[in-house]
DNA sequence: AGAATATATGTAGATTTGCTCATATATTGA
DNA sequence: TCAATATATGAGCAAATCTACATATATTCT
């Protein structure tokens, strides 16, 4: 398995279109392998071999294994950047109710397209170490933001942060849980409706 | 790294109580490794070493190293369901609010004693990969329990699964996060009260 | 006490995996 | 055109996982 955090073996990082491709490629080949035989089986040998790369061109962008799951985890945390930001800025000057109402769904529509993708990035793949950047804490300034020009009753940043703590947590692992875990008999549309409602009684309380 | 479902390894299990010693050693031992070293350089040698135990010994319970982390997940999830089950019966005359308030209180303490063991075991270590008995579907069950014999307006059974649900959602993760992801000027006590304060404002809604 | 069973040891090695490096090819820029 | 730079290659090495197994000790049962 990895070794001891060799002498810090810096990585070209791809400036060409061909270059990109490659990363793509290995990207790409990872989320294949792992949905068709599973996490644990993953080797750095075969992802490469399934994305049609050598493995000499793997190591050229990723410093080790890990690296190859942390940069599939900073994919998705984009893509779900990319389209929070633009609901928020879709609904800037929409009423609370409204906005959550988007970003919620937002949320479980970016997630309900390739909900194996999304289990295995949250229960399989694992995290980057150090703490910088995960998504609850990118969320957070985003909610902070949202709350802080519609609610009339919190004065001061401390009330802020609060709110957007709990909102945070709460729109993740309920988007989430709606789409993976909610219980057999409560479809996706009525589960979102549900989290939708439970964001807003907090809000409104 | 794991082989690919070899013939079908079945190991012992421990049935005295050095067995179980060895067993709790190992998973002991992995927990110190990790900690001290990090996750990505965890051996099987070097935690047979630490846990004062063979090699031969620790493959006698684990059929490979990816058992060993399902064990340690598994260990907790033992050890909260207990937590919340205690809580559960020794509340069981009391209203929503202090039950809640309970559970919630229950949870934060099971995780803040040891915050950097549940950060390894959230984000660094892989899960089971096979779905079965999660942490939330275990909360699920005792939570729909919980709110059957008390909310008044909750009449069939899709609504308790409703309930149940998005209480589940939130008390994990919104305890998770009030003892590892929350904002700095945040102290513990206070993230636990507004924890309290989301979900009981979502049961009264 | 003595047989049956469970547990522990640890070396030797086969197999697998992560990762390096010398070398070759493609692209860019002047 | 041709040097400089970026990208790609893949055999092979070091290290890790996991097995096999002969041996020794501890526990349980009758």
């Amino acid at each position: 398995m990895t070794k001891k955090a060799k002498s810090n073996p810096v990585r070209r990082r791809p400036q060409q279109r061909r270059a990109r491709q490659t990363v793509d490629a290995v990207l790409d080949a990872a989320v294949r392998l792992m949905k068709r035989e599973g996490f644990g089986s993953l080797t750095t040998n075969r992802i490469a071999e399934v994305a049609g790369v050598s493995i000499g061109s793997v190591y050229q962008y990723f410093p080790d294994k890990r690296a190859i799951f942390i940069a599939l985890h900073e994919r998705h945390v984009e893509q779900i950047d990319r389209i929070i930001g633009a609901t928020l800025i879709e609904h800037a000057a929409a009423s609370l109710d409204t906005l959550i109402h988007a970003i919620v769904e937002a949320m479980v529509d970016a997630h309900k397209g390739d909900p194996e993708l999304y289990e295995l990035l949250m229960h399989e793949v694992p995290h980057r170490a150090d703490g910088t950047a995960d998504f609850a804490t990118r969320l957070h300034g985003a909610f902070r933001l949202a709350l802080s020009s519609r609610g009339g009753e919190l004065k001061n940043g401390r009330d802020l942060d609060r709110r957007a703590f709990i909102v945070t947590h709460m729109v993740e692992s309920l988007c989430h849980g709606a789409v993976l875990r909610r219980p057999s008999g409560l479809s996706l549309r009525e589960a979102t409706e549900e989290v939708v409602r439970a964001v807003l009684a907090y809000l409104r309380e």
